[in-house]
DNA sequence: CAAGTAAGTCATCGGTCGATGACAAACGCT
DNA sequence: AGCGTTTGTCATCGACCGATGACTTACTTG
């Protein structure tokens, strides 16, 4: 009989884990979001996920239906929103970006890569690539386009959502070191100098 | 018997395919490319790779020892060698990468994709990530680094691949018709601009 | 033309994948 | 305490994957 009062290790270790429906689907998100963005969806199986969350991989389809279920809810929602003032010009808002997708270390967003860069890691899936699609041009790019003056700024805009794109997939996928120890405020001031210089160019 | 002067179509039709060791190998390349590019790695099948070149899957095997071999020379040795003067200063080397990367049709390197986005799209593999990481750093941004004067050339140059590798996702993952449509002249102009601003900033 | 070699095909293996349904055990309510 | 519900597990299915070896067919050579 085990006393109220006092647990030994063998106890806890054979103690039958806690049934916690929602602690379970958040530990599957969890996994499922770090192991989608360090391999991708088709590189990451469902029982590897499980194994991380600790469970069996059943319940992914039971919680989530589908592993593509999984993969939309993990990338899905915690995309931010537009950040900066909005009346401010490109140069500034792509100092935001640049600061929200790659420098920032995101552990408090949940700890793992911004979603952006887990959808481009997967990017072999057509449906991937349309919801990436969407999100880049339908959000980022239409808010950095409406900041340029002149004809062609579209153009300007995605050579702004170029360099960012560029900058996460050196940092995530080339995985060089100069991005990620370099100090952010160089960066970032470094990001505004090629931004500014877009600006007013006919 | 079928003359030797006339073949009718459905002589052509039914004639045995030629057999052709060269032509096939060549042929299975190509598919390879092609399929790779469009879908990565895990994303395609070895069937449909030799279906595409009109073989049995076999004959990949035979050819080139195993998928990942056939990846490999599909990836490899087309990669084109240090391009522009060599005292030219950093945006003129990045005006001609753009344009080697991005805006080139490349119709006739072969038809397809360049090869660091192929390799890009099928970056879930670490062994990939790694060629790839090797190929950018020691080669692009190695090139890139020695032109620029001052204490972080460095990470100068890397925020100018992260600029043209951006690009490359910008049109073959993203598939954003703005950089496709504009003029190549016009894209590697405002390129020059947003190198030329990171010169001489200490 | 006949024999030998090379090119291409067929059948199949072992493994892994996503997904399903039956089953066992812990929880909550009365 | 007892019972129904929820949570987790096990066994397994069918499809597909990369890869192998035996076989068939076309080309080459003498």
């Amino acid at each position: 009989m085990i006393s109220q009062q006092v647990m030994t290790y063998a106890d806890f270790m054979n103690a039958p884990k806690r049934r916690d429906r929602a602690a379970t689907r958040t530990a599957l998100l969890e996994a499922a979001r770090r192991r989608f963005a360090e391999q991708g969806f088709d590189g990451t199986g469902v029982r590897e996920i499980a194994a991380d969350a600790g469970v069996d991989a059943t319940l992914i389809f039971r919680y989530f239906g589908s592993k593509k279920d999984l993969f939309a809810e993990a990338v899905k929602g915690e995309i931010p929103e537009g950040v900066g003032d909005p009346d401010a010009g490109p140069a500034a808002l792509a100092e935001a970006m640049a600061r929200e997708v790659v420098l920032e270390d995101r552990a408090g967003h949940g700890g793992g890569e911004h979603p952006l860069l887990v959808m481009l890691r997967s990017a072999g899936r057509p449906e991937v690539r349309a919801a990436l699609r969407e999100e880049v041009c339908g959000r980022y790019l239409a808010d950095l386009e409406s900041r340029f003056d002149g004809g062609d700024a579209d153009l300007r805009a995605e050579l702004v959502g170029a360099l960012l794109i560029g900058m996460g997939v050196m940092r995530s996928v080339v995985a060089s070191p100069v991005l990620s120890d370099a100090e952010p405020d160089r960066v970032a001031a470094l990001v505004v100098e090629m931004v500014a210089a877009l600006e007013n160019k006919p």
